[in-house]
RNA sequence: GGAGAGAUGCCGGAGUGGUUGAACGGGGCGGUCUCGAAAACCGUUGUAUCCGUAAGGGUACCCAGGGUUCGAAUCCCUGUCUCUCCGCCA
């Protein structure tokens, strides 16, 4: 949520930057200032009036132990008047407030002034790419690779569950506990702190971190007991702070978490959710980091620069991708996705998301530190996948088969699967 | 799931209707003393919001949300969480 005191501060500034995102805050902006000016005025009336009534109250505590009864009640007559009329304050102070935050709420957040312009994924910048992306002929997609090895059913997953969970089998069961494994370690050797956090949260924690209201359509909801199953990680871990006030010295929080990751991807279809490219069930090793505002963007590379180095250890292809103002997160002032080449289907598969969404999340979910002078402010909060595991298995078993129908497993993986091959 | 107890500031812990934003102790910060430090002593120490250029002032907040009352940390209702006992259980 956009900070209303910078909004009220810098209104046309917030309307124009969020043009970037395609997004037409003007009549949004109108409303909210109209309705946080009525606010404000109601607020005014209102603590006016406590004061007035407390002023009383105070004045007949001690009209009572003088005793003098009578001219007690006279006051209380005039305090019970002065509450109707609260009462009334209140609800139109109540009102504004409320029509305030709605509003507010509905705004994305402010792109970075390095965000492209663009309508949809076709307009993100590539800002990086590396690795041999030469097919040969006759790769395979993972799929008919999973189905001729043996390494997943998707079909029993079906039928245990539905579409999009699928079941892992022998080699590749422990493939993916392997690679679990793997980017837990590398995440530790960089100085996150693992954390082992719920699969489900309530409804506060979707909120702080903004995946509702805007996003309830793609998370599994648990109605009984109104818990939401998690989409990623960053959700419960970033929420572990929510609501506090942190010491400069304890900046910056570096997390790193493993959890299945649950998503209803509601509305998407054909090649794109086939085999492993699009599951609702997934394993995603998961680094987050809470940050003082001026260091955030020095953070943001020291993540990407992160994942790139897991890339190259599981020597996949991959680009880097600036995501454009069309297609990066409302949540997100500036995103880096990354992509693996995945020979068999050529194509590019995002396995990575690493994004700094500024003090967003932190305004919503009121996480804040206390400076050297004892003044708070707003933290800013990044994370990444790093990563997620699917599309990576996609295209290590697309580009790493070999002509005997063989998958190579690359190296530094090789002390945590125990095989070199499937 | 059944029965009971509880939730107070950075921490411990008082407070059961009227100057209580909250005693007392600890911690933190500032100061006096000291060459320096310790000890001792003095002072200070929450968040949000509103008015104000500022100084300053108002309001709200003692788990959360409602209610009673002129007035609530204190009484009532609901919810959440914690603890103890019983049941069940990986």
């Amino acid at each position: 949520m956009i900070h209303l005191n910078f909004l009220r501060e810098n209104p046309d500034y917030v309307i124009e930057r969020l043009k970037i995102k395609n997004f037409d805050a003007y009549e949004y902006v109108q409303h909210i200032l109209s309705y946080d000016k009525q606010r404000r005025k109601f607020q005014k009336q209102l603590d006016d009036n406590f004061a007035e009534q407390n002023k009383i109250a105070k004045e007949i505590g001690k009209l009572y132990k003088e005793g003098k009864k009578s001219e007690a009640e006279t006051l209380k007559e005039k305090a019970s008047q002065l509450k109707e009329e609260a009462k009334k304050i209140e609800e139109n102070f109540t009102l504004n407030e409320k029509a305030t935050t709605e509003t507010l709420i509905l705004l994305p957040n402010i792109p970075h002034e390095s965000v492209p312009q663009g309508k949809s994924a076709e307009d993100n910048e590539i800002v990086f790419t590396e690795g041999d992306t030469t097919i040969s002929p006759n790769l395979l997609p993972h799929w008919d690779l999973c189905e001729k090895l043996s390494l997943i059913d998707f079909e029993i997953g079906a039928k245990l569950t539905g579409s999009g969970f699928p079941v892992y089998i022998g080699k590749m069961a422990k493939l993916q506990r392997a690679i679990i494994n793997f980017f837990l370690d590398n995440a530790l050797t960089e100085g996150y702190i693992e954390v082992q956090t719920p699969y489900v949260v309530n409804e506060e924690s979707a909120y702080a971190t903004g995946q509702l209201p805007d996003k309830d359509s793609q998370m599994y909801h648990v109605e009984k007991d109104n818990l939401f199953l998690i989409p990623t990680a960053e959700v419960p871990v970033t929420n572990i702070y929510r609501n506090n006030i942190l010491k400069a010295e304890e900046l910056p929080i570096k997390h790193c978490a493993y959890s299945a990751c649950f998503r209803r991807e509601a509305g998407s279809y054909g090649k794109d959710v086939r085999g492993l490219n699009r599951l609702h069930q997934f394993d995603k090793v998961e680094i987050v980091q809470i940050t003082k505002p001026e260091d955030s963007y020095d953070t943001l590379e020291e993540m990407k620069t992160y994942v790139t180095s897991l890339l190259r250890k599981l020597e996949l292809p991959f680009r880097i991708l600036r995501l454009c103002g069309g297609d990066i997160s409302f949540t997100s002032a500036l995103t880096f996705d990354f992509e693996v080449f995945s020979k068999g289907q050529q194509r590019w598969l995002e396995v990575s998301s690493v994004s700094n969404f500024e003090n967003f999340q932190a305004n919503r979910m009121k996480l804040r530190y206390k400076d050297n002078n004892g003044k708070t402010h707003l933290l800013h909060t990044l994370n990444g996948s790093a990563l997620a595991l699917p599309r990576i298995i996609a295209a290590l078993l697309e580009n790493n088969q070999t002509t005997e129908g063989k998958i190579h497993i690359p190296k530094s993986l090789q002390p945590y699967t125990g095989f070199d091959y499937i």
